[in-house]
This record gives structure tokens, C-alpha cells and sequence, in this order.
DNA sequence: GTAACTGTACGAATTATTATTACAGTACTC
DNA sequence: GAGTACTGTAATAATAATTCGTACAGTTAC
């Protein structure tokens, strides 16, 4: 998995603490600490998937088009990054006689998109104000474990 | 995360699969399709956590070492690929006067430490028998899905 | 018309992953 | 004890994935 996720799930945050602002590619990009064309990037599909509106031209930016309580990090996971919780590399070689290594390939790809739902329903229970409320709290959390 | 784990599990269900014989690292390599010095990097790791026994000289090689219907994967993954879900890549800075960028990075660690903790009790229902089993019979699962 | 934005593409730079090679150590066989 | 077939481990090379930087067309406000 690539760090798409991570900045989408930033960026919805950050749009979520200041609602009543557009924010540019820009200044989404210094917080989260890239560059503004990769925000673009992310949050054009995120347009396309209905978190946020966009508006080019002078003044123009994002901003959230969501309910922060509503929307789960799964959402936007699926958004963004399905799929891409199991390694690319392959195991086995299906052209083998031994089942072992001719089958292995499509057994860890079926227990990889199970163990990815498992994960999902996980972030099920997350939504973009518990980020942005944990972030406020200084993530205080951590030392309490 | 790299693919350590899938080689791993892959290696353990083949010692599985021929219980009365030690395999070398070239004969798992070529079933796995890597390079021996790979794989005995690997073994070495689930030798020390007593999942294989190893012999060194003439004739030696990898044997398995436990009850493949006692040895799930959670425990698998845990000796080899713990920690490893979260992309390497960090989000925001925690010098920043904002909030959201200086915590972000504590916040988002949080969530994916959280997050392996359910993909790990989805692998504690699969044993090193249970992937043995649906590679004997070409995953078959598969296709009634 | 111009300035400030987004949308998108492409190549460069960086980083992570995998492969290769090498060699010391161990154990069996003759 | 010499030779052979293994593991254990490290270092480096090759490859692939990820991230960055730049560019430019399109849009909107003034």
C-alpha cells in the first residue's frame, strides 16, 4: 500500500478543521508535508467519489462536501486504495506440477482480500471528526497505553 | 509490507505438505520461486521461533517443526512481518503550529496499529493445515464465490 | 487580459524490495 | 581428514514501487 490513504484521510481532516475555508492544493500540501500536484491528484478522485467540491479559478480550492460523522475511513479507503493490502510480488509458479506451488498463488490472494475486509470494518468504526478529534487532543491516547 | 509473510506461510504449508522429508532452501526456492539465500534468511527467523528444525551438512534442510493445525498465521506473521502494514512514508510535521500537520503522523500511527491488531485476529483463524487444505484442492473456493 | 487556481500527464529522483554472489561454519561419507 | 552438500549471514547489484518536480491546458474572478 501506498501513502494515498494516509493523505486523503489528512486532507479530509484538515478540511474538516477549517469548514468555513477553501484550501488550496498548496496549503493542503505544506500541512500534510508534499507537493500540491499529488494533493490534486488525490483529492480529484475524492471530488469524483463526492467528499469534497473543488473550484478552479482565483480563490478557488476544496472544501468538504461531507458530514465528518458520516463518512468512515473505509469509504474513503475504498475510494483510494482497494486492493492493495497484499504485496505485489507472487508466490509459486501456477504452470508447476506440485500443487503446492501451482495453487499458492490464488490461496494468498483470497485470504489477503479476506483479511482486507477484516481491515475495512475496522475503519468501519473510525470516521473523519474521530481523526480530527483525536489530532485536537494531541493524540493523548498514545501515552495512556 | 514486503513478502515475507506470503513466503513464509508458503514454505511452512509445503513442509506441511511432504512431513516425512527435510527440503533444502533450493528445492523451497524453486517451489516458491525465489532464490535460496532468500529463503534461508526466512527459515532461519521461523527456526528461531521453533516453527522449523533445521539441519546443517549432507542431507539436511528444513522440516517442520509443529502441528500445522496448531500454528496459525497470526503467529506467523507476527514473528516476520509484524509492525508492517502502514506505509513507510509519514504525514505531516510535527514542528508545524497547526494542529492537525504536527499530529497527524501520531494519529495515523494509531489507527494502523489498531487496524493490524484485526487483520492479525482474522489470521488467527487460519492454521498452516487450512492453507495446506485449499491448495490440495485448487482453491476451488474461489470460483463458488 | 491577467492572475490564481484545478486537472492531468510525464519524466526524474528516491526509496523499498528482490536477486545474486560469496564465504564461513557444520555434518555426513568415504 | 578430505570432499561434498548443506545452512547462516552479509554485502552488493538489479529491479520495481513510490514520491517529487515540472509543465501546461483549462477555468474563474477581477
Amino acid at each position: 500500500m501506498n501513502s494515498e490513504f494516509t493523505i486523503a484521510v489528512h486532507s479530509l481532516a484538515l478540511l474538516a478543521h477549517i469548514p468555513e475555508h477553501m484550501a488550496s492544493s498548496e496549503l493542503i500540501a505544506k500541512n500534510v508535508c508534499t507537493n500540491p500536484a499529488r494533493i490534486r491528484k488525490i483529492m480529484s478522485i475524492l471530488r469524483k467519489n463526492g467528499f469534497v467540491k473543488t473550484k478552479e479559478g482565483i480563490g478557488g480550492g476544496y472544501i468538504l462536501a461531507c458530514d465528518p460523522n458520516e463518512v468512515t475511513l473505509a469509504e474513503i479507503y475504498c475510494s483510494i486504495s482497494n486492493g492493495t493490502l497484499k504485496p505485489h510480488w507472487c508466490s509459486g509458479d501456477p504452470q508447476e506440477a506440485c500443487q503446492v506451488s501451482a495453487n499458492m498463488h490464488g490461496v494468498m490472494d483470497q485470504i489477503f482480500t479476506e483479511a482486507e475486509m477484516y481491515f475495512t470494518k475496522y475503519l468501519e468504526q473510525i470516521t473523519i471528526q474521530t481523526v480530527l478529534d483525536k489530532v485536537r487532543q494531541g493524540c493523548q491516547e498514545n501515552s495512556q497505553q
